[in-house]
DNA sequence: ATTGACTCCGTACTATGGTACGGAGTGTAG
DNA sequence: CTACACTCCGTACCATAGTACGGAGTCAAT
């Protein structure tokens, strides 16, 4: 038994079946539809690739950032400057992601460190200044 | 003069004047209002307020869990424990999220270096199998 | 062969985070 | 003192990312 109703695979990935019908729609999976086949009938690997639009959205993707993101699969052979470049540009947007929130984790660090030391010093470094330099 | 216009706290911002006026309305910032005043005078320190709502967005947090975050600022003296418990909670997703991150970022590399390697390593290495150790 | 679960599709509705509109009031520079 | 920019407020609208609905068709087991 290979391949996967639309509400197996859902399941198995833990979003709603509309969900999956949604991203066909943006066009971040394919409509698996067989000759003559009323039902769509998804191959297994299906499942990484609704797991991966879970878990980059989570990083803070949108879902059209996502489906260039699995385009680069299909750049295979030739257009391989191309590829490095739009793989390039990703890679240039994750580590800014990661450095603010690195220094964001420092700031938080900074604060929880200043409860300790009464709360006066709290006062003084606000959250919301954590990205000037004041904390 | 001390204080700013609606319009020049937006503008200083880089928002809009509705955006700020959405924020007042979502409990993100305080209305200034003054007695007597019929317009809002906000003290310059909410520039910082405004900045860093735009800057946790653009690290994944929503409006909600920012009104969290400026709320530890009033958290001060007693509540330290609750305070150490929200931001460790920050935190740790703060840190789930650059693991992610540089999970992903270590993946793109590795495609971008299988392209100097030929076709077929590519295809092998979809961006969607990042996460599951395929790649 | 019929029941019941699942699927089909279009359409409508929700929440979040804004953006735009429009008529009225205000504030200030010339 | 008048013109013009700015502000007030409510309301409506927009995109994104789903979620819900409902009538019809399908599949699989009893």
């Amino acid at each position: 038994m290979t391949g996967l109703t639309i509400g197996r695979l859902a399941k198995t990935c833990g979003v709603g079946v509309e969900t999956v019908r949604f991203y066909e729609r943006k066009g971040l999976v394919k409509i698996p539809r067989q000759k003559n086949g009323s039902f769509r009938v998804y191959p297994d690997g299906d499942v990484n690739k609704i797991l991966f639009i879970k878990r980059a959205q989570d990083l803070g993707f949108t879902l059209a950032e996502i489906a260039q993101l699995m385009e680069l699969n299909y750049t295979k052979g030739g257009a391989c400057a191309e590829l490095e470049n739009h793989v390039q540009e990703k890679l240039d947007a994750i580590n800014a992601k990661i450095k603010s929130l690195k220094l964001m984790a420092k700031q938080l660090v900074k604060l929880k460190d200043a409860c300790h030391k009464g709360a006066k010093e709290i006062q003084e470094c606000q959250v919301s200044d954590c990205f000037n330099g004041r904390c």
